[in-house]
DNA sequence: AGGTATTAGTTTGATGGCTGGACTAAAACA
DNA sequence: TGTTTTAGTCCAGCCATCAAACTAATACCT
């Protein structure tokens, strides 16, 4: 049951509008923006004004020359200057920070090594919060305004009340997540899906909306993008691979879930790099120089991701996979079993093959992807910024 | 990239939930529809006075006594007379015929036999057009409004260019369908899409908005409930498991779809009806008289049918299977090796089992579903209908 | 019976966002 | 310098919603 609908919705929606409408045309005149979306150039100009003083946009000088004679038009972009969003990768070994501007450009990334496992889930988010304050203290000197705070977390995330349901590799259960950050909101999600729309929103593959995001790392996950926007799932736990059963004989190993034979323990990073011999950054070194054991091993970890992906792709249709985190770069050697593996047991492959791609963002996906859901609420509700920032401006007055 | 939206707009929105309201609670006053949904009392007046003039919704009578003192209220509901959908099922070894009205009830069911397996595509159109014709024609001479029409066909539907890609059981390869039929619209989706709708809309299990409703007929096929709404896939071929490969080996039966190993090939009605050694209608009477080779029949294919579902399910973290078609009426000896197998495959089945139900609508599913899913129209826009009537009449004037 | 309390639904005037067309601004071209 | 073209603003009007006052219809109380 949705809610009913008043005028100031009308100007949310129309206000969104014109924002999404810069945002996938940076440069675009009011008159541009008029044509494109159908609202008349009054209401464009009206609207426009309100993210200009809200500094959402920002007019970058009039447009040179644009295609002959006429007055010139002034180009209008997300405001470098606008909010910000902040993303904290909660990972197995370290932490990620990110602040990236409306746009998605990254105005910083950092890492903090640091083995997570099996500490105290309260000193891991003291420890990420505290992060997080310090990078917000550097924005707030620089001047950089900030409007959110995303947390990206390798586990079952439920989105509508911010607690982990399970991390095993952290070891977390029902771990509940803060809300709030120095006054900030603060959302969180699953790692995968984060990384997954890092790629739709600001990847190397424009244009692609439909795809199985499978990130390796320590552990395994994936994220599902349908029809341009992430896919949850009934509870938002759609995608979640790691833990899917591909040994099902008792010789599987056993796996930090309590469960044998999961995906995680024949394609996880750990196990590949056991099962090729190789240590922290040996591998790829070693497939380079085409060592018969890291080859094999990967080949191996690839035909049993492969049957993992073809569930997932099968059960939506999903027609292409983007190989992510550690995946990304061990491409070249997993794409060849992967797509062998989803051409023989994938429904829609039969006449039209699934194609097989390296995600383009590496390691930094996940922090990216929080960042950026920071900065997609403001883009997607802009008019919710405008009237928060005028009222914040008001009571401070 | 949406459209702009305006007045008309915002009055579609709260027309369509006026009509969601009272279609969610029959007998709801106006008062009641304005305390629900957050609208004024002036606005829902005047929104329902519009969809009592097109007879969408009907004064049921002043409510005799609502509660205690006070003016008494006057019931609302979804008119019986109001625009009715016509949903015709092309089966392969039958059609089925089903006029509801609004709410869903059924008027009509009508079904005729005959065998559709390679025949040509356009005769079969031709005879489904020519029963759907006497149909409205019934209709029409029963003074009974038609709004639109609905095709469930065994097959993956294209539903942007109304194109069946392919329908194994019937032999169709890219075959279009009509778009309209004697000036109605005609919309057209896969079979087992339009049962799960049925279920969802007017089955026997309240509350559940999240399943995967698996139809066994001659084919089998599956359609995705999540969130109280079909969900499409990334091409509209979700849950399309009939041809999934079960049997890798070669000594998996050779399927219509022209590959082997096929799950039809092993839980299609032709298929268990030849396991358990029983002709049509033998089967569950042998299974109600412990006929061990019946029973055993069923059981493997319970098996091998898990082992599909679990792919979905855990794909998209579905919480519920629902049988359709006649898995329904082989729920009592299916659902056991089908709760095991999920129980085994199924990620979260460890901390909350998948439970397996009986679809409640039978045979009749797929038509009402398409029958429904041609008055959803007008649920979903009233306004539209409502002024397309207006403007119809105005012309006849 | 008659008055009061209570709830249903309508009337009235105001608000606010969008529209269409007229208008100004700023450039190229002749 | 004047004309043409395009960008952007101004202004009157439309229309759906809202808030509040109002009428309608009943039960309860004395």
């Amino acid at each position: 049951m949705s809610s009913p609908v008043g005028q100031n919705d009308i100007r949310r929606h129309n206000s969104a509008l014109v924002l999404e409408t810069v945002a996938a045309s940076p440069g675009i005149s009011r008159a541009g923006i008029a044509e494109r979306t159908g609202l008349t150039k009054t209401t464009v100009s009206m609207l426009v004004e309100r993210l200009l003083s809200a500094d959402v946009l920002a007019e970058t000088g009039p447009q040179p020359r644009p295609s002959g004679r006429g007055r010139p038009a002034t180009a209008l972009s997300l405001s470098p200057t606008g909010p910000h969003g902040l993303g904290v990768e909660i990972g197995v070994d370290h932490l990620a920070l990110c602040l990236v501007d409306l746009a998605g450009r990254v105005r910083t990334y950092r890492t903090l090594p640091g083995d997570h496992r099996g500490e105290d889930p309260a000193r891991v988010l003291d420890r990420a919060c505290g992060a997080a304050r310090t990078e917000l203290g550097r924005a707030a000197a620089d001047g950089i305004p900030v409007s959110g705070v995303a947390l990206a977390v390798p586990g079952l995330v439920e989105a509508a009340t911010g607690v982990v349901r399970a991390a095993p590799n952290l070891g977390w259960r029902d771990v509940p997540l803060p809300d709030s950050l120095d006054g900030l909101p603060v959302s969180a999600a699953n790692e995968a899906d984060l990384a997954a729309c890092a790629e739709l929103w600001t990847g190397g593959h424009p244009g692609l909306r439909d795809f199985l995001y499978v990130s390796g790392e320590i552990g395994v996950g994936a994220g599902l993008v349908v029809d341009g926007a992430l896919f949850p799932g009934s509870h938002g736990f759609a995608g979640e691979i790691g833990h899917v059963c591909v040994d099902p004989t008792d010789a599987g190993a056993r796996c930090r879930c309590g469960a044998r034979g999961c995906l995680e323990t024949v394609a996880g990073r750990e196990a590949v790099q056991r099962a090729a011999g190789a240590g922290a950054g040996e591998l790829v070194p070693r497939l380079e120089a085409d060592d018969a054991r890291a080859v094999g091993a990967v080949r191996t970890s690839g035909r049993l991701l492969g049957t993992a992906l073809a569930s997932v792709v099968n059960a939506v249709g999903v027609p292409a996979v983007v190989l992510g985190g550690d995946y990304a770069l061990l491409e070249p050697w997993l794409r060849p079993p992967l797509e062998d593996e989803l051409a023989a047991r994938v429904l829609t492959a039969r006449w039209s093959p699934v194609p097989v791609l390296a995600g383009t963002l590496g390691r930094e996906a996940p922090a990216r992807g929080a960042a950026q859901s920071a900065t997609r609420a403001t883009l997607a509700d802009p008019e919710a910024y405008v009237t928060g920032r005028r009222d914040r401006a008001a009571t401070e007055a």
